[in-house]
DNA sequence: AGCACGCCGACT
DNA sequence: GTCGGCGTGCTC
């Protein structure tokens, strides 16, 4: 376990000395401050005044020393938390240049502590008393039970309520027999310990292998990432597992992204599984009490693992061993707003700097991870073989321009027959389509209107379950309308096109014995009730599953076998790029669901071009062929990853003004062609209307191996927005137009 | 981000 | 006269 000595020592300031202080307030530079009484150590968190106010910042550093002495002020005091280790101040700063975030943006995302400033907190616990209560009755024995058979083990009250069964007040009550002891405890209790030596799943051939590989990569402790390929069902989970026991039985912590909160409950259990306890968990869906415990605790590291979503990259680890990104070619590892950024990356970048190694864990990578593979930048496993006898789907297109299908129903009947097939045989069916609601578009047969948002350049979709139209884009409701909003005609609106709700009415029609579950983010309110549904399908409670591309991520359907996609040639119509590779993986992962278990699965494209090379790709399951297609043609094109490319968004109230500073930008590119950099627009945006702002996008293409981001800030730097203007720059953009 | 300063138009 | 609109600039 040699591994070279990274962490240089943190510098002593004594009281008075010239401290450089990072704070999250938006001035991008680092203000000199004195060193409070007892001095302070580069990355401590601080309290500084600032103006009438005290924010929170980081000692950077030392200070600069050219402000006017008689102005500086002092570190008013030092927060109780451990100091940030010098990887990060080197992460942060190396994610800012790559992303043009400002710094203090970026400080945010690494402060996220809730009570970060506070004290440590208590709470009170509950524990097995010594006396016997006067009179047992059966809530205060169901108490008692749970208390005896968890051993020593302390509860809240609210814990030890839930578990019994019973009411606070029984507790309470046993509390003053003295039966049940009460108790203060900190409030950040640290995580019970992740046992690396228990065995794990049996592991064969390839998973065997890949799992040593991983293994030995961790161990060497350096860095390095791994491009894991596994299709689903191939124990790609378990493969990684093992990268992480690795890790944890050398002393340090391993971070596992995964791109869906609602994934975590099962991945959590898991993991229970196989190390014998919980890990630390990071998502906007926490506790603020448990977001406080897992910072902290993962700061003095005294967290050995952390699930999280991507923000928990953020976290402040001491010794960050692994980073395994699960379905890394997922797009929402790349954050849309605020500071953008793409997890996958920084997650290489963080690595990279604390000798750590990055699995990127997916059956359908993305092309620049393949590529990176392909070109020797990262290791590559690939797991083929699925458990059991299931092996993947058989799949086939349904050519819908030889189908017989009346107007306003989706499904042709020799995706009916295949379905009705399987129920009599007493297996399930599912059907994907990846568009919520009930219909896309509402069109006035009168006037041939659209309705559209208010705010935005989207068109409102009706949610018959809602009993109202949506925007996608902002989500804004309004009632579904009697009259057309545009001519006034009286009930002449017609949905248009299907939706999840508008398929499951078909579907209700078309198989009346069948039970009927339908999947869409949006009808369930939290992760938990999502979870609980799922279970409830995956145990036989539905003969039909409708769902839209929440059912592709990695839920476990063992009585599936049929898997029919509505409309395979959503998504591969306009001119994006990604549009391809996205569809690709979609369909992929979706046929992936099919016969997990023991019977042999099917699945069925309906298109309207069968023979289009996406299309072909997926019913061949020619991944390697298909992936060297694309490749292809973004090389000729000279886009990511064999290009350089940033979007640029400018928006405000404005349409005049967002147009005019889009023009001028164009206009003075000079900054750009310096380095052979080529702008594109300005041009509307995709969106070219969101919450009432106008959107305009300009281009920014370069060749590989240019140092863009200096020339972004540069030429971006000539123009101030005036007014309520704002203009973002988004490297590595998801979508290309 | 806040907050003060300051420079113009419309009121008691 | 002065109240208040929000553009500009500062905070170590």
């Amino acid at each position: 376990m040699s591994r070279p000595e990274v962490h240089p020592v943190s510098e002593f300031f004594a009281e008075g000395e010239l401290v450089g202080v990072l704070t999250t307030q938006p001035i991008d530079r680092v203000l000199d401050y004195r060193a409070p009484e007892g001095g302070c150590l580069t990355g401590q968190f601080v309290e500084v005044p600032l103006g009438p106010r005290r924010v929170p910042g980081v000692i950077w550093g030392k200070g600069r020393g050219d402000f006017d002495p008689s102005k500086v002020r002092s570190v008013a005091r030092v927060l109780d938390a451990p100091p940030m280790t010098p990887h990060m101040q080197e992460f942060l700063e190396r994610a800012a240049a790559y992303t043009l975030t400002p710094m203090p943006a970026m400080l945010r995302l690494a402060t996220r502590a809730p009570g970060l400033g506070d004290p440590p907190s208590m709470r009170k616990v509950y524990r097995l008393g010594q006396d016997v209560p006067d009179r047992m009755t059966a809530a205060r024995e169901k108490v008692l039970a749970v208390l005896r058979e968890m051993g020593g083990l302390a509860f809240t009250l609210g814990e030890l309520a839930e578990q019994a069964g019973v009411g606070p007040s029984v507790i309470k009550g046993l509390v003053a027999q003295g039966a049940v002891r009460e108790e203060d405890s900190p409030r950040d209790a640290p995580y019970p310990r992740l046992d690396p030596d228990r065995p794990g799943k049996v592991l064969t051939g390839d998973q065997a292998a890949g799992a040593a590989a991983l293994r030995r990569g961790v161990a060497l402790g350096g860095y390095g990432t791994t491009l894991l390929r596994g299709v689903t069902g191939s124990g790609k989970t378990e493969v990684y597992l093992e990268a992480v026991a690795e890790c944890l039985a050398r002393g340090r912590q391993a971070l596992v992204l995964l791109p869906e909160i609602a994934l975590s409950a099962e991945f959590l259990d898991r993991v229970r599984a196989r190390f014998g306890a919980f890990p630390a968990e990071w998502h906007s869906g926490v506790t603020l009490t448990e977001r406080r415990r897992a910072w902290r605790m993962v700061g003095e590291g005294r967290a050995q693992m952390v699930v999280g979503a991507r923000s928990a990259l953020f976290l402040p680890f001491r010794d960050l061993g692994l980073i395994v990104v699960d379905e890394e070619h997922d797009t929402s590892y790349k954050q849309e707003d605020g500071v953008l950024y793409n997890a996958r990356d920084m997650a290489v970048l963080r690595a990279s700097l604390a000798s750590a190694q990055v699995v990127l864990a997916s059956a359908t990578p993305s092309l620049e991870s393949w590529a990176n593979a392909e070109a020797g930048k990262y290791a590559r496993i690939d797991l083929a073989a699925r458990f059991g006898t299931a092996v993947m789907p058989k799949m086939a297109a349904i050519d819908m321009r030889t189908e017989d299908l009346p107007a306003g129903t989706w499904i042709s009947p020799t995706l009916k027959r295949a379905v009705t097939a399987r129920l009599e045989k007493g297996e399930q069916a599912m059907l994907f389509l990846n568009r919520r609601g009930y219909a896309p578009v509402t069109l006035c047969r009168a006037c041939g209107a659209q309705i559209g948002c208010d705010h935005c350049d989207a068109r409102m979709v009706e949610h018959r379950f809602l009993k109202r139209l949506m925007c996608h884009q902002c989500g804004e409701t309004k009632p579904i309308p009697t009259a057309c909003p545009s001519c006034g005609a009286e009930d002449r609106l017609a949905p248009v096109g299907p939706g999840v709700e508008r398929l499951a009415e078909e579907v209700a029609a078309a198989f009346p014995e069948a039970r009927v579950a339908l999947l869409s983010s949006d009808l369930y309110g939290t992760a938990r009730q999502l979870k609980e549904k799922v279970a409830e399908i995956a145990g036989g409670g539905a003969d039909i599953v409708i769902g839209t591309q929440i059912v592709a991520k990695g839920h476990n359907f063992p009585l599936l076998t049929l898997v029919g996609v509505i409309d395979a040639d959503l998504g591969l119509q306009g001119s994006d790029l990604r549009a391809a590779e996205r569809t690709f993986q979609l369909m992929r992962q979706v046929a992936g669901r099919a016969g997990r278990a023991d019977a042999p699965g099917e699945a069925l494209l309906q298109t309207f071009q069968p023979e289009h090379p996406v299309i072909r790709a997926i019913l061949g399951g020619e991944e390697e062929a298909f992936w060297r297609a694309e490749a292809e043609e973004r090389r000729q094109a000279g886009v990511p990853p064999f290009g350089r490319m940033a979007g640029i968004v400018l928006s405000g109230s404005d349409v005049q003004d967002v147009f005019d500073l889009g023009t001028h930008l164009a206009r003075n590119d000079a900054p750009l062609r310096k380095v052979g950099a080529t702008v594109y627009g300005p041009a509307p945006a995709p969106i070219a209307r969101i919450r009432g702002r106008h959107r305009v996008r300009l281009l920014v293409k370069a060749d590989k191996g240019v140092a863009l981001q200096p020339a972004l800030a540069a030429w971006a730097g000539q123009v101030k927005p005036r007014g309520d203007t704002r203009l973002s720059i988004d490297i590595d953009p998801q979508s290309f137009f």
